[in-house]
DNA sequence: TTGATATATCTAGAATACTAGATATGTTTT
DNA sequence: AAAACATATCTAGTATTCTAGATATATCAA
């Protein structure tokens, strides 16, 4: 799915903005005490009240287009926001708009 | 329908971008000798290549937004962008991502 | 007023997105 | 090795978007 349609879905927006701040966000995650890779998805799939496989379908996408970068830790996978891919896609929409 | 929805869809963005220079990209009009109320439907919807119902149907989704703003000239209605809230829109966008 | 032209709206089928339940995979713990 | 847990993938039903043909409306020209 290309970029525009992943941003067309409130949902993964939201997800996008909880991401700036997970502290603000998400509870602590046990064995990690920063937010350094991300959130993991049961958090994310809590936060937005979603099925886990529509959590980690919408996570999938993003992950695709690399707007959020992926980090296995354990059981754990965990999200964070690719800032360079959002920025450069803001400034492109920017231009074109 | 929402305007990221709207702007979800390439041939739309593609009007929004023909419509910044209409002289670049269509004719000129006939009756009419300069695009300051923007461009007839006719010629959005043969340079985009789909059917009138279809155009003046995206035409109608982007001017409940707001996104262009229709005048009636005889038989014609000329679409112009509405570029203040273009900006509001990329404005916000850029503020919440 | 009749016919021609431009645009809008109605209707409907095809394509895509949304979403969850079931199941698979990978990791940790016992 | 088995059980438990987190996440990913598969499958499928529902909802929405896409798109065009048919029809309606509005305006102009004859």
């Amino acid at each position: 799915m290309e970029i525009s349609k992943i941003l067309a879905n409130q949902t993964r927006v939201d997800i996008l903005k909880w991401l700036k701040n997970p502290e603000d966000n998400f509870p602590p995650h046990q064995d990690i005490d920063h937010f350094n890779d991300g959130v993991c998805v049961g958090y994310i799939q809590d936060k937005a009240g979603l099925s886990q496989s529509t959590i980690s379908t919408y996570l999938n996408a993003m992950q695709h287009v690399k707007l959020v970068i992926p980090t296995r830790h354990g059981k754990w996978t965990y999200y964070k926001r690719n800032e360079e891919v959002i920025t450069n896609y803001l400034e492109g929409l920017q231009k074109e708009l």
